[in-house]
DNA sequence: TATAGATTTCAGAAATTTCTGAAATTTGAG
DNA sequence: CTCAAATTTCAGAAATTTCTGAAATCTATA
């Protein structure tokens, strides 16, 4: 690898964290290296940087694609394609978690609300199914809330989290605002 | 693997989606078990339960403990460990939040802070800098605001994700009580 | 402290994932 | 249409991760 300590270090260690990010190594470097870039590089490039192969640069920057995290850009004159991150942060952090939660989480909701249509047999089954119904209830309520902030604009959304705890402030009156009803699924288990 | 079609559909897909958790699928299904487990059950019941290799199953409730996702319990005139999950679904949330914030930001929050104090050489270098300070600033948005809230208790958190979207009627006045500024590092990089 | 049950460790086997080079395909210019 | 550059596909090699059985260790109690 080709370039100044501080990259060097920034790729390398997007790439030791690609494999906790659900991504690998060649990818999370691949990534580092488009995130830092000024001018956007083409596959060659990354190639040359990285010292991967160039079939391997091609599927890395397809994952990337299939992420939404890269966008091509095109020179004139030029057929090569050019990839770079978007340039606001929060447009990435926002692909980030929806692309997340659509691997992560859709599916298992999916499944949990399918699992809630049987009935259950046995004794063992109720147990099972309550448990799962409360699992549901609970996912429900952070993707609700989630696909709500995220609707915010970036700046709204950073006055908010800029806010943090001092939120707790307004919740005492917000029952006026937004009745509050505690889900049953989430109650107080915490005794057993 | 011997039990309902209700139990063995929710623990094939906790198997399944393991590897996207960061886990794999052995260690999945053996925690899937936990969840809906009445009674904790003991090791060699998961290995009867799951057809595993008694090894593995005792490796997987290893990692489920390093995860701190599974408590230990005991019977009297019986020193095998039996395992469970917290009743509590929301202990489980905010373990499972907690250790993925230790094992996939925290390092890299470290990380970019440590390559801030690098004093950027070329005009390259002075990108990339910029770049690395801005995403460092936004993930200090981001956890601040997530240690914030977990210190709430579940009650306040529950009230808190109930009111969604609506917390935005309060963003308007919140200046008064928690002084909004927008960092520099986030910043208007839109329209690049 | 000897022993039997319970659990863990660990080296190698099995399975899976990642990576490469060569061949195939796509694309735009002439 | 033809050609050459750019990109993608894909079969097998390499690397990594997961899993197992056997041996080692731990632990309560007789």
């Amino acid at each position: 690898m080709n370039s100044s300590p501080l990259h060097q270090e920034f790729v390398l260690h997007f790439g030791e964290m690609g494999s906790r990010w659900g991504i690998n190594r060649t990818v999370g470097q691949i990534y580092a290296v488009l995130f830092l870039s000024e001018a956007p590089p083409n596959a060659e490039e990354i190639v040359e940087k990285l010292g991967f192969s160039r079939s391997n640069v091609s599927m890395g920057l397809k994952e990337l694609q299939a992420w939404n995290l890269v966008r091509l850009k095109h020179l004139p004159d030029d057929r090569r394609d050019y990839f770079t991150t978007p340039d606001d942060l929060w447009e990435i952090v926002r692909t980030l978690v929806n692309e997340r939660k659509k691997r992560e989480i859709d599916p298992t909701l999916t499944k949990l609300r399918e699992l809630q249509l049987q009935r259950p047999a046995s004794a063992e089954d109720k147990h099972a199914h309550r448990r799962i119904g409360e699992l549901a209830a609970l996912i429900e309520l952070l993707t609700g809330w989630y696909d709500d902030v995220n609707k915010l604009e970036t700046e709204r959304l950073v006055q908010l989290l800029s806010l943090g705890a001092a939120v707790q402030k307004f919740l005492d009156g917000a029952g006026k605002i937004a009745p509050f009803k505690r889900p049953k699924a989430a109650q107080d288990r915490k005794g057993a």
